[in-house]
DNA sequence: GGTCCAATTATACTTTGGTCGAAGGGAGGT
DNA sequence: ACCTCCCTTCGACCAAAGTATAATTGGACC
């Protein structure tokens, strides 16, 4: 019996990404697997493979930081069950992530079995979370759950652009990444502000920290 | 023997302020206490009152939330002890606490004996925190602690600007909030700009928030 | 084929943002 | 008193952001 054909995993470390190939392979030897090393990447990967069983996501990929991820993939793609791969394993960013959709959460420092356990846990339907932690229906504050329905409603390029806007870049500089004209840039930051209903794009950064990960701990948690 | 003779509280909360009036009145009955609701009070009573011996400091005042506040206020008055007030009392927010500068650490849960045991402690030179927390030379992410010295070079007037500008608020809306022209206020954003080393306003917001006390946790927490 | 919508671009315009140079004033030093 | 340093303030000028409108392309869905 075959539990998967399509897994797709989307992490920026090559040597993790071995380690999640694995703990796939182990669980479905059949499986067939695609990679996504930035969130562009995912994006591709999703499109074209729309029938894709399952999704492991980590939650610091270039190009989307924090939850806004895994808010979009799950908005795009509501029948794609999305196991989130964290190296946070704080209870309130698993709770969060719950929250956000996601089927099932690993942390990073899970053994290779944990992992595969959880994927077979999640392709049976099930929801899966670290040992100790029990599915309390997890519910956001209000003023997440309302920034991530605001941001479910961009469109995927418009997605992209909010990204970039949010590291700071400036139009013309998100215009030579995406390879288009500033003028769609604009109109795209303009349809954007519409939907997450700010006035500028300041403002708009402001509502993309709410779904940031936490800075406060040590970025060199691996 | 009298330790101590003007003490600030800091905190917007008044029934909180009635509260730290009450545990400093215990540890100190002679003491002069100047209170502060905002930031901006809390700047004109450490200018007039420079002679303080002591800081009680809310982490959520308006005109200026998280560590900004404690940052900014030390670097300003480095010979003052500051005791940090604060609804949240997770480790990580505490370390980061006396990272930053402060003398001491008190949740908002103790007990008015407790927070007039802080005082009474930090009055006599010692640093003070919650039960169960060790005081392990804490020490801050090297881009932290990079931000922090940065924010330590503002003026304070332009300090005021920077928190608004960490609002959202357009340049205008400043000018008017601080009675000046916009001239002024994007003269102060370009100094701003250029102490933090970022070249446009959405990455001084985007530095400001690696000092913000996290979102996350419910804003309900008193 | 027709409809709907995302994406793209352009033009023209208004508003906001950011730089530069400069003037006034307070604090401190000689 | 004099000078210097720095904070604060400001106006003029140019660059970037944002609005409004409209047109084109192409995919998805009926």
């Amino acid at each position: 019996m075959r539990l998967a054909d399509k897994i797709i995993i989307a992490d920026d470390h090559p040597l993790f990404r071995g380690a999640l190939r694995e703990a796939v392979l182990k669980a479905c030897p059949e499986a067939t697997i695609i990679e996504a090393e930035t969130f562009a990447e995912l994006q591709e990967a999703t499109d074209q493979h729309s029938d894709a069983d399952l999704l492991l996501l980590d939650l610091n990929m270039p190009g989307a930081t924090g939850f806004s991820s895994l808010i979009f993939v799950r908005s795009k793609h509501e029948s794609l069950p999305t196991v989130v791969i964290s190296a946070l394993e704080e209870p309130w960013v698993i709770r969060r992530a719950i929250a956000h959709g996601a089927a099932g959460f690993v942390p990073k420092s899970s053994p290779v079995g944990v992992i595969s356990e959880a994927l077979t846990a999640v392709l049976e339907g099930d929801c899966w979370l670290p040992a100790g932690m029990e599915h309390d229906d997890a519910s956001l504050e209000p003023g997440e759950q309302a920034v991530a329905d605001r941001l479910a409603q961009l469109t995927p390029q418009q997605f992209r652009v909010f990204s970039m806007l949010s590291e700071g870049l400036l139009n013309k500089q998100i215009a030579f990444e995406l390879s288009v004209s500033e003028a769609t840039i604009k109109a795209h930051v303009t349809a954007i502000m519409k939907k997450l209903g700010v006035t500028n794009r300041t403002q708009a950064v402001l509502e993309a920290n709410h779904l940031a990960l936490e800075r406060k701990f040590p970025s060199s948690v691996a």
